[in-house]
DNA sequence: ATGGCAGAAGCATTCTGA
């Protein structure tokens, strides 16, 4: 089962080449993040007709977020959830649409699109944190129930100095400070692995390059889009790529898909014979 | 320290992103 996620900043500019990236990869499901556009306006069709549903997510210009599958969609909830919590901040988080959720074969998926926050000193940076850690009271809940989580999209931040092109430049500053970091840290606890990292422990592959100043050419990037599984799913775990052919395009996303092969069948339980060191990374 | 590039809204320019 190929699971993907992809910021792609505008459904509507990118569309021949999310179709174009579906045609050639065929994932199972996919994740779209920025998607800028009011849920009447999605253009569903396009992802029908090669087989998929489509649930969003979505409002005017900014934000947004999808889920799109080609199995069986159920229990569908958009934004923050807590059913036995209370939690202040989700009033104040209503009117951006960042989360998606939604059960698919046994595994509860969470789409998200993590507040950028601007700079440490801002107001927007209070939000981003104080996002995260309604995010943390959600996968809480979660945890409680017992589901098995597949938590992914663009969150922002940089786990590690080992996801930044230039980290001394970087480092401490917006997307790579200690306060985002444990605020992730406290969404993921122990019961998050990040996909990317079984497979790949040195640096040099990003996500996400700027826009700006010929990033890309310069292969000056960032890793700030993951996939997150629960540990107990981690044995069905074969590979997780980062595609950044997409990042090359005419008009391109300033994000690259970010793609694992989750293999239900597998019942091997014994992908982790080391546990606690893996943990240490 | 600042700007640079891109998309949406809407028609000149601002807001937002990261």
């Amino acid at each position: 089962m190929l699971i993907a996620t992809w910021n792609v900043n505008s459904v509507r500019s990118r569309l021949s080449q999310i179709i174009d990236w579906i045609k050639q990869v065929n994932p199972e499901i996919l994740c779209l993040q920025e998607t800028k556009v009011m849920d009447a306006s999605f253009p569903v069709e396009p992802f029908q007709t090669l087989g998929y549903t489509v649930e969003v997510y979505g409002q005017k210009s900014y934000n947004g977020v999808a889920i799109i599958s080609k199995i069986k969609v159920e229990n569908i909830k958009k934004g923050f959830h807590h059913p036995t919590k209370y939690d202040e901040n989700i009033e104040i988080f209503q009117d951006q649409k960042r989360l998606i959720s939604a059960d698919i074969n046994g595994i509860k998926f969470i789409n998200v699109y993590v507040p950028n926050g601007s700079s440490i000193e801002s107001d927007k940076f209070k939000y981003k944190i104080s996002w995260l850690n309604s995010l943390a009271s959600f996968l809480d809940e979660q945890e409680k129930k017992g589901e098995l989580i597949c938590l992914m999209g663009d969150f922002n931040v940089a786990p590690s100095s080992l996801d930044i092109h230039d980290p001394k430049k970087y480092e401490g500053g917006i997307m790579a400070s200690e306060i985002e970091r444990n605020a992730l840290n406290n969404v993921l606890k122990e019961r998050l692995i990040d996909c990317f990292r079984i497979f790949e422990k040195n640096t040099g592959h990003w996500s996400w390059w700027d826009y700006r100043n010929n990033a890309y050419e310069l292969n000056k990037g960032w890793r700030i889009d993951h996939i997150y599984i629960s540990k107990e799913l981690s044995s069905k775990l074969k590979s997780c790529v980062i595609d950044s052919q997409p990042r090359g395009n005419l008009r391109p996303s300033d994000h690259a898909p970010v793609m694992i092969d989750l293999n239900l069948n597998d019942t091997n339980e014994d992908f982790f014979e080391d546990e606690e060191s893996f943990f240490e990374i």
